[in-house]
DNA sequence: GTGCATGTTACGAG
DNA sequence: ACTCGTAACATGCA
């Protein structure tokens, strides 16, 4: 159930597995031959959006949960893993992932600057990327990953809320001002998220999504799935102002 | 059993 | 060759 931060907590929750080998593999993952990984020491791990990234000495292996992925940490799993690896006497066990093996340098394949959670991060290019697309509602235009990589739908209901803007809303027709704002307003709800996410009151800290009533107005919201993504989306049209 | 969920990709039609 | 739309795919929970 990842968005970017779910990424980087699960970066953080792999760590201790950095520097150490693969004593064994397996797992139902396409892509991957599994027996390849054992004797490869995990050298680094970062994120991408929502890829995670196992880096080796010669490969990357990219693991992404898709919607409904999830991983345990020495625990016991119901079903068989799509990719389980142990490092010794610990393991982590992926389930419904797509596995993909990376043998560019990362830097070719991945744009840093897209991503919300990097450092890197840059608004000014993001900006740039919506506005090349003037026809595009900015409720798709925040689940592209190539301009809001990481972002999702609780990401985007909740920035789109916090900025004022409706969902319906054309890339084109809202003010340059008003994109920065809504620029800003997904980096901070996601950082956010993982501050709160990592101790399961991310609940809590929605003010849009899964919620019943605009906190704003307490007039009750939409629930809709919007765009050609036909996502679901909480929005009041009160407080929301639909740049047509 | 049914329906739905924080996502992407494959494929056919146009 | 491209773009669009829909189907497909995994599991867990109410």
């Amino acid at each position: 159930m990842p968005e970017g931060p779910n990424l980087v907590m699960l970066k953080e929750n792999l760590l201790p597995f950095k520097g150490r080998r693969v004593t064994a593999a397996s797992g139902y993952a396409k892509n991957v031959d599994p027996a390849r990984l054992v004797g490869n020491t995990l050298k680094d791990i970062k994120t991408w959006g929502k890829h995670l990234l196992l880096i080796f000495e010669d490969f990357t292996l990219r693991i992404h949960q898709g919607l409904f992925g999830s991983y345990k940490i020495n625990q016991p799993v119901k079903k068989k893993a799509a990719l389980h690896l142990a490092f010794g006497d610990e393991q982590v066990n992926f389930s419904i992932v797509k596995v993909q093996v990376i043998c560019e340098p990362l830097d070719k394949v991945y744009d840093w600057s897209a991503d919300i959670m990097s450092k890197k991060w840059d608004e000014a290019k993001a900006i740039k990327k919506l506005q090349a697309k003037p026809k595009t509602m900015i409720c798709d235009a925040l689940l592209y990953q190539d301009v809001f990589a990481g972002s999702g739908n609780i990401i985007k209901t909740e920035a789109l809320f916090r900025a004022r803007i409706h969902p319906e809303s054309y890339c084109g027709n809202i003010p340059t001002e008003k994109l920065k704002e809504l620029s800003k307003e997904v980096i901070a709800f996601s950082r956010e998220f993982l501050k709160y996410g990592k101790t399961h009151h991310l609940g809590q800290r929605l003010q849009a999504y899964d919620r019943e009533e605009c906190p704003r107005n307490h007039i009750p919201f939409h629930e809709k799935d919007t765009g050609k993504t036909k996502r679901r989306t909480f929005y009041c049209d009160a407080c929301q102002l639909l740049y047509k």
